[in-house]
Parts: C-alpha cells; structure tokens; sequence
DNA sequence: ACCATTGTTGCTACCGGTGTCAATAAATTA
DNA sequence: TAATTTATTGACACCGGTAGCAACAATGGT
C-alpha cells in the first residue's frame, strides 16, 4: 500500500484503477476529462491524503512554483509592505514568495540575478524599485522565459509588465494643499538621483509651483537619499543658510521625519513655525507627534496586482489595474504659515 | 550540440566523454574522484556554462534548496533584519529564501504549516518568534525530515535547533542602568502575554528592582502589545492615573516611542521629566528626538546564525554559537530624575 | 448496420539529476 | 608473477510528475 513515505501519483493511479496521466489530468483540472473519472480519482486523492510533488512538477515544467521579490532597496517598511502584497495576492494559490535582494552598485548584479533566476527558475518576479527601471532585467527575465512585472513610478513596460503609481499627480497634488494653506515659501528636499521615482516627485513639485505662478527658488532645494539622515543633514543645512520658508516637502516620510528631528533641534517648531509633508505614508508617519501629513503610495496593492498579474493564466482577459493612484492623508504636521 | 536550451549534465557528460554520474560527482566534490577526471569535467563545465538544474537535484533529492522564515510576526523592522540575516547566512551558497508568514490566532496554522512544507519542501525553516514557541511546528519539521532552528528567548530546544538572546539578564542591566543613575519610580510597559519573551523582559524588570532592594508597585505596571499604539495608551493610562514615576521602562521600542508620544502630548519633557528606556535597537530607536536609550537586540545576528546552523554540513562539528546578548544602547532618552 | 467524428484514456518517453552496485584499472601483498 | 585490495568509473533504475500521440469507446449521420 506504499504506507511509507507520502503518496505519490502512482499510488494514487494504482487504487483508482486509471493511469498517471489521468490523475495528471485531475491534478490540472484538465477539460478533456469525464466527471465520473474525475470525481473517482478526487475521491482516492482526497482519502489517500495526495499532495502533487511540487519538485517533480517543477522538473517537467521547467519552471518552479514559485514568485521572487527582486529588490534592491533596503527600507524595511517598503520591502515588508511589498511582501504582503505579494503574499496576498498568492494566498490560496499554490505559489510561494522567495526574497532576493541585489546590490545595485555592484557590477555584478546582472550576473547574480541571471545566477538566481537559473538557479531557482522562478515562475515569475516581481522587480521592485528601483532596480526595476533597468530594462536588462526585463530581457533577461524574458530570456529565461520567466514572467515578471516591473514596479515603478512612471510607465516602464507595457500594462502586462508593469504597475505603477502616479507619483508625479501626487505630489502635486500635496504640494498645491501647501499653496492652498497660504505657503508660498516651500523648502523640497529630494530623493536620490538618477531615479525616475525622485525626478517625478520633484516634477510634480516643480509643476504645482508652476501652477501657482511660482518659480523653484534653487536655495530651497536640498538633495536627499531617501533616509532619515539625509533628511536631517537636508534640513540642517537649509536652516543653517537662515534660508527663508514656512513648508517643507519632502519626497519621503523617512527624510522628512529627518527634517522634523532636525528643525525641532534648531528650535523650531512643528507645525506653528514649519509646516511639513512627506511622501509614502509609512506607519512611522503616524507615529510620531505631530503626525506627518503625507502622501499615502499604495505599494502595497500595487504588489498585489503585480502578483495577480503573474499568476493569472495564461491569456486571462481581466488584467489587474496597472496604473494605482496616491493620495494625500491630512494629518497634523501642516497649518497655514504664521 | 545540443545548442538549444540550457546544457544539462548529459551534454557535459558527452562532451567530456564520461558518464553522468561521473559529472554529478564533480558537482558534488565526491571525495573519491581522480584529479585529472576532475580537471577536464570542470573545464568542460565551465566551457559550455553549465549550471546544475536545482528541480531535478530537489526531486532527486527529495528536498529543496531553500530555506525558509516561517512568521507571524507583523513588525516590519523585525522581519527585515531576520531576513537579511539569514539572507548573509546563506550567501555564496545555492539556497535561496522564502518567507512564509502564518497567524498565529488561526485554528489552522499547523495545517496550514503543514501545507507549506509538504508544497515547497524546504532544506530547512527559520522559526522566528513568537510562534518559534510551539513545539508541534518542531515536532512537524522533524516529521518532513526537514532540518529547523527556532528563534527565542529561551532555550527553546537543544543547541543544534535554537538560537536565542538573553533577554531577561539585557533587561536587568538596563533597568539596573535607570537605577544607578537614581531612579527608584520606574513604570514597566509589558508585552503580551501568553509569549516567553515578554516574561523574561519582566523577569528581568523584577530582579533588577529586587536586587536594589524594591518592589514592584503594581500601579507603575501597564500591559501592552508590543505595538507603538499600545505603548501610547500604556502611558497615557499612566499618566491619566496620576501615578509617580521618573521613568519607564518598556518592553520594546515602538511601544517606548509610543510611551514618549504620550507624554510629551501631557506637556512633560523627555528626558528632562520622564527618562524612557526601550528594547530591540530598532533604527526607529536612533531616528526619534531624543535618541532612545534601549537594548541592542542582536536579531540578525541570530537569524544569521540560524541559517549558519542549517546549511551546515551533517554533523559538522563547528556549531554556530547559540546564545547572543543583549547590550544597553546608551543614547539620549536617560537622564537622572530631578 | 456501417463509417466518420468526437470524447476519453493509456502507453511510453522524457525532464535532469542521484543512488546502488557491479566492472574495470591501478596499487599492494604474498 | 599471481592474487588481493583499493581507487575510479559506468550502467541502470529511480525520484514524481508532464507531453505527445495512439488506442479505444461513445455518438451521430446516412
């Protein structure tokens, strides 16, 4: 009765009385197949306790069950909320998430992922900004016949193969509330450079003064790294010029909440004497008093589409949504300047 | 020559005319090889860029290779050390990382454990805490003869399977720390219950205060969640009570940021009127102002370890160490009471 | 009743490695 | 020099699934 070890389909075949291929056809919820066949070869899975051998199958298919998070960044928020977007978006799927994280100085990261994806071959990846905006991880995705989709802050690929935000509307949004609450002196300390993400927050920035009538003056403009050093040493360095501004946006929650610490320590107060916004709507925002007005990314979703995107079958008309939209959270850290 | 697809072993095989199994003995630094076989199979290797497919090694092997994190702990912070420790664990070898996250409050979770074992077969698991606590999750690992380390606070298990921290004599230093600089009110702000790591933080609380001759006043004690929310109320409820302390003491850090939210909302200063001491060292703790005084929880250090202690040849005599320490951070949140 | 279709199912060959054990070559011993 | 022992290597079955195509049964048309 092959009561060592699990059952395999052979078991499974055996005391059926069909062959392999059949319960094979079962297991794939196969059409070609009659409901009597079907109904007695689920009955013998279902008593026999038969669970389909994920390796086997990976071998015959050449592709493993399984979804990899390609990332390069290290902010345990993003990475965290990105992973349950993705393990969301695989729940009650037979797919698991493996984690890879790459170092984007490194000239070697093309080599480690192709290593990565040869090793483990993947079913699909989800790249995670910012790495996801070299388009020579895309062709060696497709190279290995690997599904992936791109997250991003601008379109990177066709809608199959990308989910983004609208970070540039967002920001623009946020920065015309500040104009709208009588500031007209606005600090922006930005994100690193070299990244669509920072050059659409600053465009959206850029583009909400514009629309005031207002022009970027550059000694309000501090550049920033996306940590809440570089905020801090952004905002230090705007005070210590005695540069003259009642707001300040900044193009994450990390850097801003950098610049709270650093403006509080410079005597200032938030917000009576600075008003301050960031971008991403981290918990951390929430967190810290007065909580941080910020524009809320929906990164989270946005995994979650990118995971139905792979996964969904080959062919399925119902694409998930690959255009997300940001939206600004009030809270306590802007009042109108004094 | 085989030119489409990948090379495989049977091309290596041919190339360098000898037999499969010769080449998987390469592959696999069998001991009982010639060197010059050797030599001329790995110069074939490396000349048609062959990589050894993982599925059917996995199949052959009947596991994969891969390492699991099983979790059902939602701290962002917390998660992403444990992986990049594990992540530096593992590098420059073949495994690759999977995350699995459960919850723990689910009548399922074994289940569902099972589930996930029995569909990816992973070399080994991570337990991290607190679920790490259950010994049914060990007793399944065993059963899937898949190795395992659990993650605590105590010896969970013998030294082979556990890595822990010694949380309870961390606590005592830190509280004994508030003590010497004059302290004699400290309010306490627990974990949950029902975890071992919570009461080896209270433990150690009462035998730092025990050892300078206190007892603890029921009244500076407050239950919390681990959570920046409970930590909030924690204090407010403190505060709400009137009760007379110069200090707290939390069981971790978001809750001693929580704590340090509260009271400043209550118009009281820290450090200057309430000094706060938290536990973890999580980057949050250095990012707040003041800097938070707390311990040093050596997580990814641990989880290091843990993978260090999976991959790990068969009865390889270098273990990994299994008990890491706590060390107080001394940074900006502790002053003597006025 | 006979032949052409269509619907189901099974046979056999893989997928790309590993384990067992026998066969052969080289080294050691009598 | 022959007999043994030991070091290397190969043949073959197997891990547990899937793919292609042939075989067979059921259905429909004439």
């Amino acid at each position: 009765m092959a009561s060592q070890g699990k059952p395999t389909i052979n078991d499974v075949a055996r005391i059926a009385a069909v062959s392999k291929k059949t319960v094979s056809r079962v297991i794939n919820k196969s059409p070609l197949l009659s409901d009597k066949t079907r109904e007695k070869v689920e009955a013998v899975i279902k008593d026999i306790g038969f669970v389909p051998n994920m390796q086997a199958r990976a071998l015959a298919l050449r592709r493993n069950f399984i979804i990899a998070a390609i990332h390069d960044n290290p902010n345990a928020q993003f990475l965290v909320n990105v992973q349950q977007g993705i393990l969301e978006g695989i729940a009650d799927s037979e797919f698991g998430l493996m984690v890879q994280p790459v170092d984007r100085n490194s000239p070697t990261v093309e080599a480690d992922i192709r290593a990565f994806l040869e090793r483990h071959r993947p079913y699909g990846v989800v790249l995670l900004p910012p790495i996801s905006e070299r388009d020579e991880l895309a062709e060696l995705c497709r190279e290995f016949d690997c599904r992936y989709v791109r997250m991003g802050s601008v379109q990177l690929d066709d809608p199959a193969h990308v989910v983004s935000s609208n970070d540039r509307e967002a920001v623009y949004d946020a920065v015309t509330y500040l104009l709208d609450k009588g500031h007209r002196k606005i600090a922006l300390i930005e994100g690193p450079e070299g990244f669509t993400s920072p050059q659409e927050r600053r465009a959206g920035f850029v583009e909400a003064l514009a629309k005031a009538g207002l022009e970027v003056d550059p000694d309000l403009v501090r550049p920033g790294r996306y940590t809440f050093e570089s905020g801090v040493d952004a905002a230090e360095d705007l005070l210590a010029n005695d540069a003259d501004f009642s707001a300040i946006f900044a193009c994450n929650d990390e850097m801003a909440i950098g610049a709270m610490i650093a403006c509080r320590r410079n005597g200032l107060r938030i917000p009576e004497d600075i008003s301050i916004v960031g971008f991403d709507d981290t918990p951390l925002s929430s967190h810290v008093w007065p909580s941080l007005t910020t524009v809320h990314w929906p990164i989270k979703q946005m995994a979650f589409n990118a995971a139905r995107k792979i996964i969904a079958p080959e062919g399925d008309p119902v694409e998930q949504e690959w255009l997300l939209r940001s939206t600004l959270m009030e809270r306590g850290s802007v009042i109108p300047p004094s």
